[in-house]
DNA sequence: ATACAATCCGGACCGAGGGTCCGTTTTCGA
DNA sequence: TCGAAAACGGACCCTCGGTCCGGATTGTAT
């Protein structure tokens, strides 16, 4: 079963209806960005996009999960302080801070995603890949029966819509907000905050 | 202007609503009770739900509220523990087990709420009266500059979508989940787990 | 008791937006 | 070049939050 790679133009629309969303999502909150608006934007037919993606949610966690690959990438096999070489203590952190920046970036991506899966976005498959990476890293650390809470806190500590609070009603400058989460961070894991820099 | 109070019928088709809602969110998933379901339930017309909470967050606000204010109270002018006149290093930890603990009992209520705010729960005031407690309880562990951002992370911990799905998802029992959010909040206190009880 | 004004009731109605249907157009292998 | 499979797109449907307005209730003044 060769899985026959899509037509020309179905590729073409999909990546026009990326484009259009990630425009209209920057340019406004997700939630009044409507499904015919991105349609139009993108020059094509509304049932295109359902074709496409699905429904609602699949379009944004395509684009979402187009935008986080490169730090995937550099997480599950890049250099230090991020790649799998470094040793836990640090490695925490360093992936910490590389989710709260990709947040920063992207803020009206992570709280579409967030805002739109129906359901809560604990079951986000994504959301489970992270999750297992830092209970992994925090096992050796905080030991077996606590990693697993320690690292949803963590991880919670990093959500969109806190993450875009800070910035926008709080107006913390990008790297205050960084600072603040190493603080946090090196408390949970009982380091001297700053120990890598 | 004496704010004159409601009518009789008024009140009474405000609670039945209010005690409806309550029975089926604890039903189903809230998103999926409609408001017509729910005037259906109460034996009321639809817009008589939106005349007395004025649209959909409303309700579930008022709803919210009136469970939490036990809490509230307890916290604000209570015994020990909880009350005003405890240590922050033992009330901090003390608060947010309250808030799990009420999350827990009323997990379809808390999720309701936080799934409704249309924009992010961060705006409810409801937010910002519990980060502004925390906030000033923790100033003097963490210091000023920290104190607002550790705030929020440790009520983050406690998000009612978290919640749910550590004790739905992933079974923990009640005690197991108080005990994690117990030790997380002491490494963060940087003090010894289990150190009030 | 009665009448009257203020308030409230509730079901029909509206508009927006996610998602689908189906006749037409495009692609692509033979 | 040709024909079938795949994709297109805009009209259409349906659900659901929210509003409207004629009729019923309540409280009050006489």
């Amino acid at each position: 079963m060769p899985e026959r790679r899509p037509r020309k133009d179905a590729a073409r629309n999909r990546a026009a209806a990326l484009a259009a969303a990630d425009a209209l999502f920057a340019r406004t909150s997700p939630d009044q960005v409507t499904m015919a608006d991105i349609a139009a934007a993108a020059g094509v037919g509304k049932a295109t996009l359902f074709r496409a993606f699905g429904d609602r949610t699949g379009l944004i966690r395509a684009l979402h999960e187009a935008r986080l690959e490169p730090v995937r990438g550099a997480v599950e096999a890049g250099p230090p302080p991020l790649g799998p070489t470094t040793p836990p203590l640090q490695r925490v952190p360093a992936v910490l801070d590389a989710l709260l920046c990709f947040k920063l970036d992207h803020r009206h991506l992570a709280r579409a995603l967030e805002g739109t899966e129906s359901t809560s976005p604990y079951q986000a498959e994504h959301y489970q890949r992270w999750h297992e990476l830092l209970r992994a890293m925090l096992e050796p650390i905080v030991g077996p029966s606590e990693c697993g809470f320690t690292a949803h806190a963590l991880l919670a500590a990093v959500r969109a819509d806190l993450v875009e609070r800070l910035a926008e009603r709080e107006g913390l400058p990008r790297e205050t907000t960084r600072a603040r989460l190493a603080d946090f961070t090196a408390r949970v894991l009982r380091t001297d905050p700053g120990g890598k820099r």
